[in-house]
DNA sequence: CAGTTTGTTCAATTTGAATTGAACAAGCCG
DNA sequence: CGGCTTGTTCAATTCAAATTGAACAAACTG
């Protein structure tokens, strides 16, 4: 009878992950908080990112120690943000994953995304409040009135340099 | 005995914001969602941004129907990062406040203390990272040590990057 | 087909941040 | 001084977002 120097079980082997790995996983787990997305999906791809081969969702869940449905939504939020690529292993059925490495590209996509669609609605709802503006021009005093035209003003004026703003900075990103 | 149009009362005269106000206090709550500030602190400036006069505390509270404790912890953050100043009005012994127009600055102030800093921050803990794989080059297989060295490689030159590219950011800004 | 594994969805729970409200300190006024 | 107003702090509460876990669906396996 062998001495087993480690744990054969049947299936799972969950050999803790090195150190490195673990850190890297926490650096992303805090980043993606402070660009408010949950922490586990930060997590994950921070997993992934020094991964040597594709993991599947179960490993993943294992090796984070979180739920089936959080490694869903999180995989599936990370997906859809390219971050993350599906890969089909052999003829296997589960699903494997990989960190897509280009983060410069998602540097890009993120800013298309959030950043722009940002301004588009900020734009829009500056417009709506200088329309209420105007259909409360009666109800206001004339120096009321006038002052807060001219505040709201300057706010369009600044959105005006932000948007002559935005294309220069996509040239540099891109 | 005049007719009263109005309430008269002794000293609370609320006299409920117009419409407009109301919109920009929404829209600058919203906004500091998004930007991950509480969003009684986006009301308090997007109140005092249409304000013909400095306000004080109570009248903030009131306006917003928020407490006390929102209002001087909600002042305090804005204060610090800009938005906001102090007026002394005549010979009051309340605090008044008004909105620093000059939002352009304050781009400049967030990024400094936000973007700058997290830059920073983030740069302190790859170099963390790096050593701990250091430290572990023993423990690991040569194939995922490099392969780890070579990812770690990758972020560090994305950062680097990303480095670079600040001080033209921020001469555009400036 | 029954049994197993994987993955999704959603209601319940947990967790963490924002907000409240009460206790306290400080300044002013009669 | 005693009462009144203002402002801060902090413990308790409330609220929203993240996470879990259970129920379900789908795909495969013997």
């Amino acid at each position: 009878m062998a001495i087993a120097t480690q744990d054969v079980s049947e299936k799972a082997k969950p050999k803790p992950l090195p150190r490195v790995r673990l850190e890297l996983v926490d650096i992303f787990g805090r980043m993606a908080q402070g660009l408010s997305f949950p922490r586990s999906v930060g997590e994950i791809y921070g997993l992934l990112y020094l991964a040597s081969a594709p993991m599947s969702a179960p490993e993943i869940g294992e090796a984070l120690s979180i739920s089936k449905g959080s490694v869903s939504t999180g995989t599936r939020q990370l997906l859809a943000l390219g971050f993350l690529r599906k890969v089909w292993l052999q003829k296997e059925r589960k699903d494997y994953f990989e960190a897509v490495l280009e983060l410069g590209d998602m540097v890009r996509t993120a800013y298309d995304q959030i950043f722009k669609m940002r301004a588009q609605n900020a734009d829009r709802r500056l417009t709506d409040v200088s329309e209420t503006l105007a259909d409360e021009k009666g109800e206001l005093s004339p120096e009321e009135y006038a002052l807060i035209k001219e505040r709201l003003a300057r706010l369009t004026k600044l959105q005006k340099r932000a948007k002559q703003f935005m294309p220069l900075l996509e040239r540099l990103i891109k």
